[in-house]
DNA sequence: TACGAAATGTGTACGGTGCTCACAATGGAG
DNA sequence: CTCCATTGTGAGCACCGTACACATTTCGTA
């Protein structure tokens, strides 16, 4: 369903690609890897340009808003490359994957897991209840992501999509 | 890209199609409304089967919680009618078309909605969070059906996946 | 009951897709 | 220079969604 378009858009004939990859999905695949990357820097980038907290608590929680943030700010400015990251993902194993990881070496997984042992760290996140968690934030944002690019919220305008990102975000924060 | 295929199951030809139904989207949407009017039945019968709470702050709250159990229930027993029920949905308008109601004539995302508001209604949920609480919930419920049925958390055996749900699901009760 | 129109189904054809395979062209190691 | 592995190519296959002219069925009305 993308193939040949892609090729066109490369100047190259559809059989090349076959050179390189067995399949469209191993293409496809490729592709989200890359997405996942970019994924991860782009949140890597919205901790890193967030004021610096002085209190371990504060910083962690602020931490794990950044990636949430991060997160949906990249669906919205790249709904192309978001709804591709995730469309044909691998299980759990290849989610650590070095190709699918930003700058400092970690898949948007794994940084949402360093927030979260923060958390514990600093004395926010009970310690029983962080097995797990990585899963229950990652739901709730990344399903806001779903129905604002896809779903029955497209369409909601920036501020209001930013608005609703911070409610969950507060939601997760509380309740997690 | 399933047009054909339903077709020859059907024992028909494939341009009979277009007496029905103008695109191969329309006729998409179309299952797309079955499929989440079946969800609702799903969840209708999920709210019927629990039992019965005096407190009306239980109740409402135990009400929230069986359309929870049961959207995850359906996303895992019809992975198929789930990805198509949310595949090809129109916005918001069309959401609430009798066509995707259940046998109680509302929508899942009406039902949700009716559930918040008994919580505002027993004291559990402040009013002032009350708009647009539906979609914090959704979100979170929803994000962890993709997960499970097509992303990383797919392989889950059905206990542990039921597991995850409730403690997400705490997660939104303790959250909103 | 008979007729004519609307509804429904069919076969063929067109351009698009992913994919295979035999066949160049290229370019670096020996 | 000569191999040989790598990369690109074009024709062709089976499949897909769609259009259109043509049969068949259904059914309200005269």
């Amino acid at each position: 369903m993308v193939l040949r378009e892609a090729t066109r858009r490369v100047g190259v004939a559809p059989s090349s690609v076959y050179r390189h990859f067995a399949d469209r999905l191993a293409l496809l695949d490729a592709v989200c890897s890359a997405a996942q990357a970019d994924l991860a820097v782009a949140i890597e980038k919205e901790i890193a340009e967030m004021p610096r907290e002085k209190d371990s608590a504060r910083a962690a929680r602020a931490c794990l808003r950044g990636i949430g943030t991060g997160y949906l700010r990249f669906a919205q400015t790249e709904p192309g490359l978001f709804r591709t990251a995730f469309s044909a993902s691998g299980d759990l194993r290849n989610a650590a994957s070095r190709a699918r990881a930003g700058e400092s070496g970690l898949t948007p997984l794994q940084l949402l897991g360093a927030a979260l042992d923060e958390l514990v760290e600093a004395g926010v996140l009970p310690r029983g209840r962080r097995p797990g968690a990585e899963f229950l934030a990652w739901s709730a944002v990344h399903g806001l992501a779903m129905l604002l690019i896809d779903g029955p919220l497209r369409g909601l305008d920036h501020a209001e999509a930013q608005n609703v990102g911070q409610r969950l975000i507060d939601m997760v924060e509380r309740g997690l």
